[in-house]
DNA sequence: TTAATTCCTACCAATTTAGTAGGAATTGAA
DNA sequence: TTCAATTCCTACTAAATTGGTAGGAATTAA
């Protein structure tokens, strides 16, 4: 119930590595794909997606990529995942407001919804890509301070 | 995106009827479905689900029919709605913990999964069905008085 | 015995999910 | 000019899920 499918999960994923990246050069479709370890051939259109909706740019040809449109302190999760898995809609009735309530019981379920609705907006849409970005680059830091002690592990450091 | 399907919203409609009705006799399913609108058929599959879950007692034979199985304040919009739409799991590395992160940004990510996860559990678990049901009453009442101004719809006030 | 009721099982069409695949268009560099 | 790297566009597909429909057996009160 109520599950983020792989689509947003990757299109998540690939984007908080490009908000890593924000700023620099951008970043071909197979660098993300085997960085992050999402099929190549997926991707390309979750990602097709995600330049239809305004979210990244890209550039053609060889030595091409892409990169984020926007600063990633103004890309929240919810604009993200929402294109991947369509808007949140708890439930339909939510949407259709009035009309869609005939019944007492129903109305008052439907007002838990709109709750439930309000709630995980809130929560989706707090939440930037910069917020996330800069959460990763520190939990890189812990395991590189961790890897240090065994030298092991340094081409996962670099990036 | 995050949707609670029919499933989840005629099994929630027919607790919260079923909770109204809590400590009187039982209730045929054909009661319920045409109460509700909610196909008889299909419902009568939900309910089962619903039944070997715990939450719904069943007598069977001529004048049997379905009560709730435990008080409408000991059952929670959750433990309905997981019994028909799976158990909440926002994203699967949420339960696999920590040897599906392998990665930093994966790990960044799934912190947010787990805090939406969170969100989202206490605010279906807080939620009773007796909460639900008195708030289906007063809504009743509410139509009601509006209702006794222009004499109308008498029967929609019985039950 | 009958009629009302729950219970069990199978089936189905449409949609969604999670990809795979082929190849055209663009562009920087040799 | 050519080549190789890259994005872009479109089609296809197997498996699972959704939202039901349907037939009939088992149980029980009257």
């Amino acid at each position: 119930m109520l599950e983020i499918g792989s689509k947003g999960e990757y299109a998540t994923r690939a984007m908080v590595y490009l908000a890593r990246r924000y700023g620099r050069h951008t970043t071909s479709l197979t660098a993300i794909a085997d960085e992050q370890r999402i099929p190549r051939r997926y991707l390309e259109q979750l990602i097709a997606e995600l330049r239809k909706a305004g979210l990244i740019a890209a550039t053609r040809g060889a030595s091409g990529g892409y990169t984020l449109a926007k600063d990633p302190a103004e890309i929240s999760l919810y604009d993200i995942v929402s294109v991947l898995e369509g808007p949140l809609m708890v439930q339909d009735c939510v949407e259709n407001g009035r009309n869609a309530c005939v019944f007492a019981d129903e109305c008052a379920v439907r007002e838990v919804w709109t709750d439930l609705h309000q709630v995980i907006y809130d929560k989706l849409k707090s939440v930037t890509l910069k917020q996330l970005a800069d959460r990763a680059n520190q939990i890189r830091k812990e395991q590189n301070a961790k890897y240090a002690i065994y030298s092991r592990y340094p081409s996962e450091m670099v990036n």
